[in-house]
DNA sequence: TAGATTGTTAATCGATTAACAATC
DNA sequence: TAGATTGTTAATCGATTAACAATC
């Protein structure tokens, strides 16, 4: 059913369709179009029908799409009905934003345990959970088996610390921490989120003086 | 010098090309090649060619580039050596991060202020900032005048709070609110963080169960 | 000079857009 | 049925890669 590879451009498409896609069903909107969503989205008509039509058939001709049913579609296409464990490595500023913000459920995972290397941090408390100390991380694992770990640690650990994460069986990192990480690309999902990078492209559009 | 349009996919490489000299020139390596560079970021040798001279001829025939040099001139291609004044709109808890922890004038900003609608939070220090009420926004603004909003405010909020911003001078937005703004895209720069479709992106590669 | 590596042009590849038969 | 809109094939466009003359 779903195409042999997706292609870059297509998988970050995929989350603004279901944002726009529950929002419409959120607004008891019933059905709509691919010409519609592109206008709304600021893409083709043509684009959107080749992206859904990587995963599948999933509109009517003459129709278009229902809404609930293709929201549902991308759901089950993002994994976002899934519930795969995950920890946030690190509980500075940073790790304790995202444990209180994020809504991991929302997005396909669970939230299982906060660890940090600070024994003066370890053993607070941030959203429900205790902090512990990295030396447990081994342990945790082999009981819990967490995929994903949400780095949210200095630049100048995060090489070792996902390779230590890598050996206890996490393959998905989500990292924080501004410096590209080394894996096995095979095995290990990275998504990285650099700010500093964000805010040069922004920094690089603006205008300049001088 | 520059060309007339540079794609979005160069310039999402600019910030790495631009991190990765200044770890080399922090390491004391004076020079480099276009095929070096490839070898360590993962990408070809033409297309590094290729990118740096939509900004100019940075390099010497049988040489390579010059490592500090080269670092110096995407430093002033994204604009790192201005000083832009910025603020920030929010200050919960993903506001006070960015407060604390972004540099903003390693990123050719200049942090000016920190405005909330909450009126509990107004008065509170972040960041040797004290948080003022969104009042008072105006009268900034006139004497300020701020370039660039990061928005850390909430999704139904935000919208609203661009296009007043945008009533009042700002001209890029830098924003966390999890939603798409509807800007008028030839006067006002957007680049979003969306945090949420990052993980959903992370959740789609990742193995699912069922 | 010989070797190396650039800047740039040409070739390739992939993604986006257009077109249209199928069909609800 | 007629109108609408899909799924899909073909055409176009742009980005990446390869090739090579220029030159340090």
């Amino acid at each position: 059913m779903q195409k042999d590879s997706i292609s870059e451009s297509v998988i970050r498409r995929l989350p603004r369709y279901y944002r726009f896609l529950s929002e419409l069903e959120a607004a008891g909107t019933q059905r709509t179009s691919s010409r519609e969503l592109a206008a709304q989205l600021g893409l083709t008509a043509s684009q959107i029908r080749q992206d859904l039509n990587c995963f599948g058939e999933f509109g009517q001709q003459g129709y278009g799409y229902n809404v609930t049913a293709l929201r549902r579609q991308l759901e089950l296409i993002i994994g976002l009905n899934q519930s795969r464990p995950a920890i946030i490595v690190g509980a500075g500023n940073l790790g304790k934003v995202i444990a209180a913000n994020i809504d991991f459920a929302a997005y396909g995972f669970r939230l299982t345990g906060i660890f940090d290397i600070d024994r003066n941090i370890c053993g607070t408390e941030i959203a429900g959970f205790t902090v512990t100390h990295m030396d447990t991380l081994e342990t945790f694992c082999g009981e819990v088996h967490p995929v994903v770990a949400v780095l949210c640690i200095p630049q100048e650990a995060a090489q070792e610390t996902a390779d230590h994460l890598g050996a206890l069986g996490i393959s998905g990192f989500w990292n924080f921490s501004h410096c590209d990480l080394e894996t096995d690309r095979s095995r290990i999902q990275v998504e990285n989120v650099h700010l500093g990078d964000s805010l040069m492209t922004l920094s690089f559009r603006m205008p300049k003086k001088d």
